[in-house]
DNA sequence: GGATTATGAAACGGTCCCGTTGCGTATCGG
DNA sequence: CCGATACGCAACGGGACCGTTTCATAATCC
């Protein structure tokens, strides 16, 4: 009856164990095929089975259903590396925007953002994943950055922080999907980030900087 | 030889003409799974013939492919009546974002906009279609407003057009997407339209209307 | 009526994927 | 060595669609 403690305190079943080399070549597959633009719904076990060099028996052992591995492939992301902060805040937020601006630039990431958008919809615990995996983190750098902003008085007081991390985020995300210019405009973070600074109301005589 | 001229003058080939009543209902069929959630790879031609009550031959005569029958079916959807204008820019713009809201609320919208954000990257044609067919129109009516309020003098006279439509309808639809908060809050646009009228700089010692 | 074309239904062979099972082999504990 | 479990592989029966073809019927022109 006893078995055998691992040094985690775990109980260690009899038998061969699981391969964690198989493991990790799931979820790199399947990473790869959702990188190469193959959406969750299009995503068969066989194909990542196949890309694997695993067999489907292995997946199935792991996982009871797609979505449960998707999930698990989407928690291994590691969010992109955000915000080296120093500068004017200004600086920072164009920093930022450029880091997105820049991510865009790859295929996979567009891959990644479009499941994101659109497979959220019908399988809320993506959505869930998403949102703390990419949106959270930076959110809460941005949120930072404003916040010294704010404390420093180059930004208004009463500023909304959710507010305003939606409009630049998604002026860029507009702007890289909708603009008829090419997207890959090298102004595009500076342009919003002064608008957005700025604001659309005119002023009465104060001079701009 | 000779074939009968109709009264647009298109010659009319011989045989039973084509069913325009089958026409309509695959192009409604179509539109009724892309608004159930039916993504455009999922979409198969027999769904759409059984939904139709329409033989998958009927539509292979029309459409050599499923992309240009997407495209043509999007080509029917009318754009939403934009903006009863008449207001202050500020109430206008606060209008603009409550349709986007109000539409946001409907599954089939959601659905829709899915499509446009997501398999557009694999098909350029519906992503041209999405352009023409409901940004085009919307950044008309947004750039009327603005332009009108840098008239009056109500906004800036060296106003970006592009990046502040960008800017609002983004942040909407990043709101809605990835809002913690209730997405149906009421005054969300109002929030987004005032942060970005103030701008997020602070003045120095403006009062604020 | 006769020629011509369209229509809905059904069936075709083919492909892809499902989730499961059996097989021979590999890797663990005891 | 032995029992237990995991492995990759191949095969299973079953389902969904593919794009095409055949067929009896319907609509239009002459």
């Amino acid at each position: 009856m006893k078995t055998q403690q691992t040094a985690e305190g775990a109980a260690r079943p009899a038998g061969r164990p699981r391969s964690e080399k198989a493991d990790r070549s799931i979820i790199e597959a399947t990473l790869e095929l959702l990188g190469e633009g193959i959406g969750v719904s299009e995503l068969s076990i066989e194909s990542i089975a196949s890309r694997a060099g695993v067999g489907k028996t292995t997946i199935y052992r792991r996982w009871s259903n797609k979505e449960d591995l998707v999930v698990d492939a989407l928690a291994t992301l590691k969010p992109p590396i955000p915000l080296p902060q120093g500068g004017t805040v200004r600086d920072d937020l164009v920093t930022y925007l450029r880091v997105i601006q820049e991510e865009t630039r790859h295929h996979r990431t567009r891959c990644i953002m479009n499941i994101a958008m659109s497979d959220s919809e019908r399988h809320p615990r993506l959505a869930e994943r998403f949102r703390q995996l990419a949106v959270e983190p930076r959110r809460a750098v941005v949120a930072a950055v404003l916040r010294r902003g704010m404390e420093t008085g180059e930004l208004r007081a009463d500023l909304d922080v959710d507010m305003a991390l939606a409009l630049l985020s998604g002026a860029m995300i507009w702007l890289t999907k909708w603009s008829h210019a090419d997207a890959s405009q090298a102004d595009l973070p500076e342009r919003i980030i002064d608008e957005a600074l700025k604001g659309f109301r005119s002023r009465p005589s104060i001079a701009e900087p």
